[in-house]
DNA sequence: CTAGGTGCAAAGCATTTGCCTCACT
DNA sequence: AGTGAGGCAAATGCTTTGCACCTAG
């Protein structure tokens, strides 16, 4: 997709969540699809400060939560807000509520065997994998 | 397993990994092993400070972090420091470098077709899912 | 005995918030 | 014109650090 092409569908996305287009949201995508190393903030902000001198962190904080609440964007995790340990260390997999942020264990011997694709044994060492199911529980469901 | 067993395996474990048994150190690895939630050490803390009002906050961070490098427990992800973006917002899969955090998407379609367990979709709603491996990639592993 | 662990307080940072001003539609 | 967005600075909250004292082995 050329990059004229890429901004088109950005307007649109925006139009269809009635989001304004301002250059610095316009800057902020350019500088994330561009980026495909999974940038944080900061990191968005140094970029597109060259071009922007007036922009500010805390813009690109919200307009990044605004993308992703709209999933024009996403998220690589959604349990960065704090430190969260589990008592087991043996192979096994998550869902994640993603309204209460509980996370409950899935044991299940199919994923356990689940093929490694080359791409990831080819070039680097695995350590362990898992699965995470990003779910709304049944407590939350009940809820609404 | 007893509550004497376990007490035993872990003392067990801290002898291997050269880490003194305190009654703290006893006292936080007890609450996360009965603790199903995958609890912060916010919440550690919180339930061992009735039985060991001088425990501090400090020492559960620096607990539970010892205990992580060591592998006695695990972290449910190991993402939470910042606030990670992703342009891509379809299915696909994670490589996450354990050393230098790095993030590479993995695309493949055996994975975007993985058996969802009945225990996840029996009881809640599912919105999505990803698969994470954890890696040493191939720039941190030359550079040691 | 002594290396390693604890507790306290302060520091560090990532992230959020409030509020006023400005710009898109 | 009016709502939504941006910028700045202060506040928040999780996490780490430094250091003096203590304790397990």
């Amino acid at each position: 997709m050329s990059e004229q092409e890429q901004v088109n569908q950005f307007i649109t996305r925006c139009r269809a969540h009635r989001l304004n287009v301002t250059p610095q949201r316009l800057a902020i995508y350019k500088a994330v699809i561009g980026d495909k190393s999974h940038p944080n903030p900061e990191t968005i902000f140094s970029k597109i400060k060259k071009e922007n001198p007036t922009i500010s962190l805390a813009t690109v904080y919200k307009t990044l939560e605004t993308f992703e609440r709209n999933s024009i964007i996403s998220l690589v995790t959604n349990l960065h807000d704090t430190l969260r340990y589990d008592a087991r260390t043996d192979l096994h997999h998550h869902m994640i509520c993603n309204v209460c942020k509980k996370v409950i264990d899935v044991y299940d011997n199919d994923l356990n065997r689940l093929a490694i694709p080359k791409s990831v044994t080819g070039n680097h060492k695995l350590l362990s994998f898992g699965v995470h199911f990003d779910i709304i529980c049944s407590d939350c469901s009940s809820k609404n």
